[in-house]
DNA sequence: TTGTTATTGCAACCGAGTTGCGCTATATTT
DNA sequence: AAATATAGCGCAACTCGGTTGCAATAACAA
């Protein structure tokens, strides 16, 4: 199942993922084995447009935790969704303890803007 | 309907505002309301845990175009989500042109951590 | 072989959000 | 005032991403 994610920094949706291996995994098994390659480091999960599930490959995460904190883009012209090798720094808020933070940028792609 | 939102900086999720008006409102009404608030500028939406839908007031926006790029907090132990007004610098990213930024901050709010 | 545990598939379910349609107010016309 | 159009609302049924329970099978250990 690895596989599909191949080398880029690309995601993919469950949806995307639950089309192609219809043939040969059942739609539980995959939301199942998705869950277990987070728990395991291996994979990171995040929502697109519309709260959709995504799932992309972690660089430098275990099973310990995950430090995948960059952004994501989705393109809303042809949908696909990266994730952006860039650090984006969240201010101190006050009276409040930031545990996790989750950046969704929207636009237009490369292949797009052509 | 607009006096569920107060004067706070606030935001409500669909559902509560169902639970709450139910009696009032059916579901369909306050879905296409909240819609057309949107549209007017006279609210903003965004998705919190889960991919929920939420909305807050706006406080600078019409029905030309929102401006509301604040970040959203929700507390992981209450639920309750805030707008935050502070701004967070979006880096630029390359090849790519960003039209909406969402972040999602999670974490534990001021009650919640006393 | 037998007993135990982990994977998988299937079907049914859940719940947030949408859609179609009919009813009833509120205008708008004549 | 009567007739017509238009907008707002309720209801029920639906869609669809995701979950759950359980049975069947595969893999493993005694």
């Amino acid at each position: 199942m690895l596989n599909e994610f191949g080398e880029s920094a690309g995601a993919i949706s469950v949806i995307a993922l639950i089309e192609r291996l219809d043939s040969r995994f059942n739609k539980t098994t995959i939301y199942r084995v998705l869950d277990k390659l987070e728990e395991d480091g291996v994979l990171h999960s995040f929502l697109g447009k519309n709260g959709l599930k995504w799932y992309a490959k972690c660089t430098d995460c275990s099973a310990a935790g995950h430090q995948d904190t960059h952004p994501h883009f989705q393109c809303l012209n042809c949908g696909k969704v990266d994730c952006i090798p860039v650090s984006v720094p969240i201010p101190k808020i006050p009276d409040r303890e930031v545990a996790v933070s989750q950046v969704l940028l929207q636009g237009t792609c490369e292949n797009c803007m052509a």
